[in-house]
DNA sequence: GCGAATTCTTATCATTTGATAAGAAATTCC
DNA sequence: GGAATTTCTTATCAAATGATAAGAATTCGC
């Protein structure tokens, strides 16, 4: 996939966030980039500081580290989502984690810098104002959807809820790493898995 | 405490966020409102669209509800601290908690209208869309501090926390809801207090 | 396609947390 | 100040999850 091909799309799919004309978006695309990142290579790396942001136009990460010897999964994203290290882009601290590739993926991404030299440009300061407000303002709410998961639903309502969420992130990424995702062991997952395969099974039998 | 002691010192509090020279401030202090919530009532409710962003001048808050039957706490904030139900507030959508405060509390409010408002007040414009960024930036950073500490943290360890982090919160909040806010039962937690405080008298005899 | 490596499941036992009830301590209200 | 209410702690037993190990299934590399 190319640049050529790539940016078209991509504007399309921002377009709630940032509607640019086509003076605008002339500007715009020479601060852009287009990365491309192998299976299991690193968006963001734990200890640097995380200085763009990506949109993910193929492929999956997860936000990952290793505490206490223990390999941990914070979060996944997928096509059509925007990806950074929040609080290290916006503070420009070392970042706690890595956002690793599940699956070769395409981004197209924004350096910090390059967002800063747009905001001083007239013709799209105004836009880009607005854009990364529309941007945090977006994290903020994955953050709250994400938190309450946590505050109120036990390991196999988490499980449940991924199996309903329309991504086949069941089917795409290892069992371990969803596992870290839901905040428990591989194993205690694989009981959940079982209790619903059988549960699933005899309500089937039930019905025929 | 009335309106014209709170305001200079609020303004001095959230220079960082937003910083206005006199006739801008003038002009900005139209918007604003003082709000006292005796305790136990509502800054924002459950079912209810939250429709404004409250600066804590005295007091704390903590976002709650019932869930299956019982009672949950996701959040505290105390002074000098912004709140918000950020996604109702960004959504429009219902809030689905409540934020209630700990004790009589005094805010500044900000309502989403006058937001809107002074954005296109050309004088403001500028410093009010910098200002919603920055605070919906600050809300992210509390996020993932938030979400960090249930991904790779324990109950005990969250417990902890609390106690280390300066707010004298064990003294000024309920057991109960401390327990709601780590994520476990107050019976739970009481046996974690017992654990903690056991250790620490059995470290000091060996000191003596 | 086959062997090696990895990942997933199952089993067993330990630990943590939850549910419930009852008693102790603190708070509230006359 | 004392009775009533609420909150906190403790005890007991149940349920969920963790740790570890071993076997089954899958994936990977040649």
């Amino acid at each position: 996939m190319d640049r050529a091909l790539m940016l078209p799309i991509f504007r399309e799919k921002i377009k709630n966030l940032i509607d640019l004309n086509d003076d605008e978006w002339d500007v715009f695309i020479d601060f852009l980039k287009i990365k491309r990142i192998k299976k299991n290579d690193c968006f963001a790396e734990e200890g640097k500081t995380c200085r763009e942001i990506g949109f993910i136009m193929k492929g999956a990460v997860r936000y990952c580290n290793i505490v206490k010897g223990k390999e941990i999964t914070g979060y996944f994203s997928f096509e059509n989502n925007f990806v950074t290290a929040i609080k290290s882009y916006l503070t420009e601290e070392p970042c706690l984690y890595n956002i690793k590739t599940l699956e070769d993926s395409y981004f197209v991404t924004i350096s910090r810098k390059n967002m800063q030299a747009m905001l001083k440009i007239p013709l799209l300061s105004c836009k880009i104002e607005r854009f990364g407000r529309l941007l945090s303002e977006r994290f903020n709410i994955l953050f709250e959807d994400r938190l309450k998961s946590f505050v109120i639903k036990t390991a196999e309502e988490r499980y449940r809820d991924l199996l309903e969420s329309g991504n086949d992130i069941v089917n795409r990424i290892p069992v371990q790493y969803i596992a870290q995702f839901i905040g428990i062991t591989p194993v205690s997952l694989s009981r959940i898995r079982k209790k619903i395969l059988t549960s699933t099974a005899s309500s089937h039998k039930a019905d025929s």
